[in-house]
DNA sequence: ATCAGTCTAGACCGATGGTCTAATTCGTCA
DNA sequence: TGACGAATTAGACCATCGGTCTAGACTGAT
């Protein structure tokens, strides 16, 4: 897991090691990413990068985790989605969605980190690191999507995990028309708004 | 591109090679498998291997384009989408995906070398190849969406692009979902009837 | 001053995808 | 049949990869 012995660094340092993997992972990916650009661009030797992270998925996780930590905080608190009924929990969705990819916008190298998580989270070289980040974002549909079931805006006719999974493909597969888009902040809400509508179609109870 | 060099290979060589790379691509995913151990397998030198294709996706497509054939040939001719209502339509996708899973769960290495595409695809080395595949799988979802809109079955009120990025986002998320139901036969039918709704869900005309 | 523990540097390892050249096979024409 | 040139093959070779290992530099305590 993560080192508490990277954390013992003079933070320029530890600053200096994850800004130059962000640049490398968002720039190439998980896979295409060369740890020994990383420790050429962050000027450690590659003795010292095994002594702080495990492996490779170790260093990734750590930074992605730190972004999205950093995302996060500055999206602020989680809104509550369980008080209210079905169109205040979609018109709350939206609006969080739509300050995210705002956020994200913003940070086009988190986005790209973000963007190649998934592609990677499926090699069976990463697994043991998956976990760290899919406990920080899943959980996070699992929960809303469990708000949404219980003010009757989510069905409850299929499996959750089949929700999460299909909820989890739109969203990826949306924040990657979104980007390839380069939206305009003024078009945004209307699109985001539509995107929420498809989600909806397809989440929503059945009539 | 694919070599016409390896098509003019004595046809149990050829089988040979696709055998193996089939083979090693299904268990590990495109970067993970390793060509040396294709080419041991196959019982061909490494000289050769790059004498019939250019490169590792390149012989990664050619595989994946030569098995999609073969299920598509397998399934029979796509169903006319454009003749007939909304309803007629849906239940007509409906029964179309019904078969091709039924296909894709009788041959798992097909089923495993597809799921891996996805992952593989983003990254940027794969990017010449990738334009094959592509466009032997979206062009069907493009006109299945066109014949959907043109029966009212799917809406007309979102650009195409975004359109066909959900639906292949939640194909992609449903296959995946199915496969590691490990489903049985019997219960199949219904479970894609969920599938099918959901995908409807998203893409029918709002009210 | 010495010693134990923490930390660093970089040579080293097996394996990878890909290149290159020398040799061999093969079809063709004399 | 012999010979020439192109098609094909074999495998040594290359840079690079993620990861390991060891020798030494530092640091704080005794």
């Amino acid at each position: 897991m993560a080192g508490p012995r990277f954390l013992k660094l003079p933070p320029p340092q530890q600053q200096a090691i994850l800004r130059a993997a962000l640049e490398e992972f968002a720039a190439h990916g998980f896979h295409d990413a060369s740890l020994n650009r990383v420790i050429e661009t962050a000027g450690i030797s590659k003795g010292s990068m095994y002594y702080y992270f495990d492996s490779k998925a170790d260093l990734y996780s750590h930074v992605a985790l730190t972004e999205l930590g950093g995302l996060m905080a500055r999206l602020g608190p989680v809104p509550p989605l369980d008080e209210g009924d079905a169109e205040t929990f979609w018109s709350v969705v939206e609006d969080f969605y739509l300050r995210a990819m705002r956020a994200l916008i913003a940070s086009p190298q988190l986005a790209a980190l973000l963007r190649g998580w998934s592609s990677a989270s499926k090699s069976p070289a990463f697994q043991p690191a998956q976990g760290a980040i899919e406990q920080e974002s899943t959980p996070w549909i699992e929960l809303a999507l469990a708000a949404g079931q219980k003010v009757g805006a989510v069905r409850s006719d299929v499996p959750p995990t089949l929700l999460l999974s299909v909820v989890f493909g739109m969203g990826e597969a949306m924040d990657l028309w979104l980007m390839s888009q380069e939206p305009d902040d003024e078009s945004l809400p209307a699109t985001i708004h539509s995107l929420i509508g498809m989600i909806r179609g397809a989440v929503a109870p059945p009539n």
